[in-house]
Parts: C-alpha cells; sequence; structure tokens
RNA sequence: GGCGCUAUAGCCAAGUGGUAAGGCAAGGGUCUGCAAAACCCUGAUUCCCCGGUUCAAAUCCGGGUGGCGCCUCCA
C-alpha cells in the first residue's frame, strides 16, 4: 500500500505507527454555509481511504470534525436573526442530511469545536507554558511562530519568506506578523466562553490539534484535508501540536486536488459554489461520484458541461448489462477474484480510483460477451462488480430501479406524442416512408425519439 | 515577490527508467426503408521547449515557457 506524503512529496509505503490500527483524521466543514461539490468530494474522498485501509485489513479510527464557530458563522446568524450556536447545529444537521443523500458514511468520531472548548482552551494554556505562546493586553492568544524551529515544513516557506505576504489586521497585537491566533477575545454580543485570558472563543488552527490530541493522542498515522489547507491550516497544526509534543503529529499527510468551476476555485469569497443539494436534485449520487473519482484525488477536477451527464451516460450502459444479466442468469453465486485482485492493485497504489473505474469498460465488455454467448459466470462477474465497487459507492443499487430512476420523465410521454407514434408505426407498416419520416421530425421537433424495434418501438426523452 | 501543483491526441485522463491505458468526440463498417441504439475497426513514431544523465526517459537532473493554486476565510 504506497500512499502519497505532503511532508516528502513523495509516493511512500504505508506503514501504521500501531501495527495494524490506524489512527486517521481529515478536516471537515465550516458550517457557515451549506455543502457544496468540493465539500462532497473531500469527504467520499476520506470514506474511500478509509474503506480500502479497512479492506487491507486495517482497523481505521476516522475522525471528523465540525467547526461550528468562527467569524463567518457569526456574522451569518447575525443576519438569519437566531444564536450563532443554533445557527451552526442547524447547518450540521442539514449537511449531514445531504452527505447522505450523497451516500458518504459517517466518520467513527465526529468532532466539534464548542463540545471541546475545555480540551482546547488547556492545550492553549500548556503552549503559554512551554513559551510557544503568548496571551496580549486585549485577552487574545497568538502561537509565537519564531519558537517553532520547524514552522514552514509542509509548505516549505521560511518564516522570512512569508513576512512579506501577511496581513495584519487593524487591533492585532502580534509580535510578529507571522503569528496567528489561538484564542480570540469577544467582541460585545458574540457567542463566547470564559477562559484565562476572558471571554473569547477558539482560532481554526488549534481546534484541530486539540480534537486531535483529545481523540487519538499525540500523534497519528494520517491527516487530510483539501489542498487549500496546507498553509496556513495544517502547517499551524503541525507547529502546535509538535511544539507541545515534541513529537512527530501526523506521519502521512495527505491532500486532496480542489474542485474548480469553469477553470475557476470554487471558494466562499468569489461565491461561485455549485452546491451538493442541487446537483443531487440532477443527477444520480453514484453519476456524481462516477464523474469525480475518474481522476486522481490529489488533481484538480476542472467541472464543466457534461462532465456528469457523461458520467450519468456511462451508468446507465453499466446498469443495463447488470439488468440483462441478473435477469438471464439471477444473481451470482460465485465470484471473481481477478477483478478484485485488480482493483486491490490498483487502489494500493495511492487510491487510484481513476485507473479502477477504466477497467470498469473492459470488465463490462467482458460480461456483455459473456453474456452473449450465454456464460453464467457474466452472473458471477457482476456479483463481483457490486462488491467490489461499492467501496467507491457504485453499483449499489437495484439495476431495474435505478434505470429508471434516471429515465424518470421518460414515463411521461404525453398523449399526443404516443399517438404520433402510433400513426408513424402504421406508416411504416404501409412503408410510407416520407410520411414516417415527418411524423418522426414532428416527435424529434417535441423533443422526444423513435426507437424502432423488431416488433415495436420506444419512445424516450431527449438529451 | 516567495512557495507549491501542473503541462500527455480535438476534449477528459492513466502512466515515475524499457519503448504511450481508458473514456468522450470524429471517421469507416455491420445492422436498418432511412435513422437511433448496439457491435466491430481506425487514432499520439510521440508525451510544452532546450540541454544533460543512461544501452534505454513522457518518466531522472539542470534551465526556460505557459496554466492553476497558496501566502486572507476556504475541502
Amino acid at each position: 500500500m504506497k500512499i502519497y506524503n505532503t511532508l516528502t512529496r513523495r509516493k511512500e509505503q504505508f506503514v501504521p505507527l500501531d501495527g495494524g490500527n490506524v489512527k486517521m483524521y481529515a478536516c471537515g466543514i465550516t458550517v457557515s454555509g451549506e455543502a457544496h461539490i468540493g465539500h462532497g468530494y473531500q469527504a467520499l474522498i476520506y470514506d474511500i481511504m478509509r474503506k480500502f485501509l479497512e479492506k487491507q485489513g486495517y482497523n481505521v479510527t476516522y475522525a471528523r470534525n465540525y467547526t461550528d464557530v468562527d467569524d463567518k458563522i457569526i456574522a451569518k446568524s447575525r443576519e438569519a436573526g437566531i444564536p450563532a450556536d443554533k445557527y451552526a447545529a442547524d447547518m450540521i444537521k442539514h449537511i449531514d442530511d445531504v452527505m447522505r443523500k450523497f451516500d458518504v458514511d459517517d466518520p467513527t468520531l465526529w468532532l466539534k469545536a464548542t463540545e471541546n472548548i475545555g480540551n482546547i482552551i488547556k492545550f492553549i494554556k500548556t503552549l503559554i507554558e512551554k513559551g510557544h505562546a503568548y496571551a496580549a493586553d486585549n485577552g487574545d492568544v497568538y502561537f509565537d511562530v519564531s519558537s517553532f524551529k520547524r514552522y514552514g515544513c509542509l509548505s516549505n516557506r521560511s518564516v522570512e519568506d512569508m513576512l512579506d505576504g501577511v496581513r495584519v489586521e487593524n487591533g492585532e497585537q502580534k509580535k510578529n506578523p507571522a503569528d496567528f491566533a489561538l484564542w480570540k477575545s469577544a467582541k460585545p454580543d458574540e457567542i463566547s466562553w470564559n477562559s484565562p485570558w476572558g471571554k473569547g472563543r477558539p482560532g481554526w488552527h488549534i481546534e484541530c490539534s486539540a480534537m486531535n490530541r483529545t481523540a487519538f493522542g499525540d500523534r497519528i498515522d494520517i491527516h487530510g484535508g483539501g489542498r487549500d489547507l496546507i498553509f496556513p491550516h495544517h502547517e499551524n497544526e503541525i507547529a502546535q501540536t509538535e511544539a507541545l509534543t515534541g513529537k512527530q503529529f501526523a506521519k502521512y499527510w495527505t491532500h486532496n486536488g480542489l474542485i474548480k468551476v469553469n477553470g475557476q476555485k470554487m471558494s466562499k469569497s468569489l461565491g461561485n459554489s455549485l452546491l451538493l443539494e442541487d446537483l443531487l436534485k440532477k443527477y444520480s449520487a453514484e453519476a456524481i461520484k462516477f464523474a469525480l473519482l475518474q481522476t486522481n484525488y490529489r488533481n484538480d477536477i476542472n467541472i464543466t458541461d457534461g462532465i456528469f451527464d457523461e458520467a450519468e451516460k456511462h451508468l446507465k450502459e453499466f446498469y443495463a448489462v447488470i439488468a440483462s444479466v441478473e435477469k438471464t442468469f439471477g444473481k451470482g453465486t460465485g465470484g471473481n477474484a481477478e477483478i478484485d485482485g485488480r482493483f486491490d492493485e490498483v487502489m494500493g497504489d495511492d487510491f487510484n480510483t481513476a485507473l479502477a473505474l477504466s477497467d470498469l469498460f473492459g470488465i463490462f465488455k467482458s460480461i456483455s460477451k459473456k453474456l452473449a454467448a450465454g456464460d453464467r459466470t457474466a452472473a458471477d462477474d457482476v456479483k463481483q462488480v457490486r462488491q467490489t465497487y461499492s467501496l467507491l459507492g457504485l453499483f449499489k443499487s437495484d439495476a431495474e430501479s435505478y434505470l429508471e430512476s434516471v429515465s424518470a420523465a421518460g414515463a411521461e410521454i404525453p398523449e399526443e406524442i404516443k399517438m404520433l407514434a402510433e400513426r408513424r408505426w402504421q406508416a411504416k407498416a404501409n412503408k410510407n416512408w416520407a410520411e414516417a419520416d415527418a411524423l418522426r421530425n414532428e416527435i424529434d421537433k417535441a423533443g422526444y425519439l423513435v426507437k424502432d424495434g423488431k416488433d415495436g418501438y420506444e419512445i424516450i426523452v431527449k438529451g
């Protein structure tokens, strides 16, 4: 099993810290808004990593967090006229629902910032005691970047390099512009907790360090998140945790690529987010996953017109084969070790879902041939594909129901279209080709397509 | 300005030393009254450019150029 490690910038053999037990953490969502496709993608990737590691025999404990207090949440909740904690709780519930529709499983542990305030305060206190952090007069607490020599080891930058790019907000009392907030003092009427430095709330970075330590102890195997978190978030996590423990925090740092829309990154500030909920109204969860997993998780994905339509088309074709096989031979009783072994092989190389998916085209071609030849092992292959690829969230549906749900619009053929098609069929039977073609054009203009079979025809909705 | 990622056929994309997977689109064919669908066939003498290492490089090294991202909240 090989995993690409951002820390060393190479693929490494995966060797857990503790034999067969794997501790894995992935940064989750700051719940200031609805989940977009990027959030769904990230959740999907780490869900797959967890499941594949389990398939390899590891005992995985997988933790994810919700950042449920921050500036944007406070601002949004004010706009909505509800308390910040209620706003965050409602949003979490909503996001959980959408993720369930997207068919991403819950982690082993769900962690929330607001449920770990005590742990966070304790963590900060220790950092101050050890001389890695300091409290300013206004009640803010900052991490002293100059006290941690390895600062910059993940993102490969030096403190000096950073200084010219750092922005200092008004009212901040930092010793060094690169220092970052561990604790933010509360402004009037903001949600806050009592602390040794007065009322306030935790900074973003410290949450993950503190929650990790509470859940897992000093060290973990895999820490993941989107590539945009490398700096400053993950760099700061390393500084906080390693300054406290003196030990290496995460052994493997993994970062998924970002989803772009028409070449541009989706971000909260640009406001160009594609909401997961909206996409799920248009496409099946399986089609969305298929489209996203056709690229290696480390690369960015540019969403352009048609990538989901194309994926849906492929799934329809695959499910059509599955439906035929299961109808003809019933559910398989055996399996196909080759399909499963090949899957393990490609996924074992840094979770190469792109290769795993491209294999499907060959697999289904072979299954179709077997079906045509009356070879009953086609049913075993189908059973194996369903079992193996369920790890990627694919082929989990009943084939007939899937095909029905995807072409649901086709069920609603208007009467007049049906009549046109019937008249065309008659014209055709009378070998009146001109009239038959004219009628087909009419049907075509209305947005439908007639497909002739041997003993009848079928009307489908175009597009 | 600093740092990182990336550059493979019209498009998407796999491939980290042994001679270019897969998909879409396109073209040809079988089938069809004609279509659609389905099935079969056809693609890069070459992997942004220039040097180098090597028996051998898309793959390693050096230098360019273009695209994207991070350095402010971000998955």
